[in-house]
RNA sequence: GUGGCUAUGGUGUAACGGUUAACACACCAGUUUGUGGUACUGGUAAUGAGGGUUCGAUUCCCUCUAGCCACCCCA
């Protein structure tokens, strides 16, 4: 055993001494991995906030919180995202880890959910299971505005139920929650039916792209033979009035294909959801199957822009994966986009309330007793800051008036020899001596009064 | 992954092939050795990394890295 151990010591340290000769990162200076990011606390602020109110919807729809792993067996992906996908060809962060095991850093959330719900027996519990998710997605991109190589991923995903209505509630919490915040959305909706209703569909619009092709792209050429429906989405001016007359989907739908979006529509109106048919909406998963969507923001043309987030139904995703026949429907939304449209739109989180006290101290017998001093306030309620690493009292009050305390307490030497501390009103400079046992009851006087004040 | 643009203190900007790289904000300290907001004074701190051209490069050239934009795609 300790032979094996050094073996694999002076390996792994072959391995070390090859990263630090590499050419890459030998400055002295280390800067972010490409496409990662800090979330600072003033950004930070935004991602609370989201974070609550996806929690706050998410409970009152009965849905409960799962976390999947951040690594998966890449064939879950390969199976379940798809191989054909560019998120499988080309963007996953995979590898093989010193056991030999191939792995991936999930590069989205469905696929685990999926996989969950074979592997914990979740057909056995309560139909349908709805659960909500939020985390961090790895993709290998090549970073732009609103792309990154890690992301914050939320979202939500109702399995165990092929009704239209499972679709319908999927989009409207969606909306509710982002409209909530104060965003403008709308929802781009299409149905893609059944594989069969692509199959037949598919094979019309190449044969129709066929006879186009002199004004197709390079581009277009490839995805004519990989992916054809992608051609629908292609942003290039010159194909637009061709992909206009295209042949649509909708109309080599399977009557139940048909029905199924009708009622997820019918819902959608009676809810107040506002959407936007989009015939040409297909969606780069290959699990997807009757009803797909994205959400877009109000004001821009959805073609143009980064979608918040997208999704839709796949029924056929939990069998593909090993389990039982499983309808499902779900929904991603990007997070950093969805912060970056905040603040494009000046929506700022709500603020959080200012401590009401500042405890200063000057010594070193005031700071030990300005610990018990914080914490009893604090005990009682009281919204209590410090700064308690900091000497002289003009730079703690300087604290304190940054914070916009209401009331600073001092307590030095003078006070602690005298039982007492001083109460320093902050907005006006009064400053009154206080029997320190009776600080904390006439501290919550003085505030509930002011409350009443404000009143 | 392909093409284009960019890179100066913590942040936002300035400058020039040539002395000590300028300004504002922020930060720290002092004016006041136990008292904040205003004011004044001082201080810390930068040319993304590596190479080349040159007497001399932050400036010109190359490579790398990162960001932005377009494509591809997606959240």
């Amino acid at each position: 055993m300790p032979k094996k151990m050094v073996k694999k010591n002076t390996k792994e340290k072959n391995k070390i001494d090859e990263v630090v000769k590499s050419n890459k990162n030998r400055s002295s200076k280390f800067q972010l991995v490409r496409g990662t990011k800090d979330i600072l606390p003033s950004r930070q602020k935004y991602f609370l906030w989201l974070y609550d109110e996806v929690k706050r919807i998410a409970s009152s729809y009965s849905f409960d919180k799962i976390e999947t792993p951040i690594l998966e067996h890449t064939n879950l992906f390969v199976r379940g995202v798809g191989k054909q996908t560019d998120i499988v060809e080309k963007e996953m962060f995979s590898f093989v880890d010193q056991g030999g095991d191939n792995l991936t850093l999930r590069p989205e959330g469905t696929a685990a959910v999926a996989r969950a719900y074979i592997e914990h027996g979740m057909l056995s519990w309560p139909q349908p299971v709805k659960l909500w998710y939020w985390g961090k997605m790895l993709r290998h991109e090549r970073p732009q505005a609103g792309r990154l190589r890690e992301f914050h991923q939320y979202g939500f995903e109702i399995l165990g139920s092929s009704d239209a209505m499972v679709d319908a509630q999927i989009i409207f919490i969606t909306y509710k929650i982002l409209s909530g915040l104060g965003l403008n959305v709308i929802i781009a909706i299409n149905s893609i039916g059944t594989v069969e209703c692509r199959h037949q569909y598919k094979k019309v619009l190449v044969d129709y792209f066929r006879t186009k092709r002199s004004v197709l792209s390079d581009v277009a050429k490839k995805q004519l033979t990989k992916n054809p429906l992608r051609i629908l989405d292609s942003k290039d001016p010159g194909l637009q009035s061709v992909i206009e007359q295209a042949p649509q989907i909708f109309d080599y739908l399977s009557q139940e294909s048909k029905d199924h979006f009708m009622k997820v529509l019918d819902y959608l109106d009676e809810l107040d959801v506002p959407i936007i048919m989009k015939p040409n909406l297909v969606r780069g998963l290959d699990y997807y199957n009757y009803t797909v969507f994205e959400v877009w923001n109000n004001e821009e043309e959805s073609s143009k822009a980064a979608a918040l987030g997208g999704g839709g139904r796949y029924d056929g995703l939990v069998e593909l994966l090993g389990g039982r026949p499983t309808p499902a429907a779900g929904v991603a939304l990007g997070i950093e986009r969805i912060v970056a449209k905040l603040k494009q739109a000046e929506i700022a989180p709500p603020t959080e309330d200012s401590p009401d006290i500042f405890v200063a101290q000057l010594g070193e017998e005031a700071k030990r007793k300005s610990l018990l001093l914080f914490e009893e306030l604090r005990l009682a309620g009281v919204k209590v800051s410090e700064s308690l690493s900091k000497e002289g009292l003009k730079s703690q009050l300087e604290i304190a008036n940054k914070l916009k305390v209401k009331y600073a307490i001092i307590l030095g030497q003078k006070e602690i020899l005298d039982g007492t501390v001083m109460l320093r009103d902050m907005e006006n400079g009064i400053q009154e001596i206080v029997d320190i046992k009776k600080i904390t009851n006439e501290v919550k006087k003085r505030l509930d009064k002011r409350l009443k004040i404000k009143k």
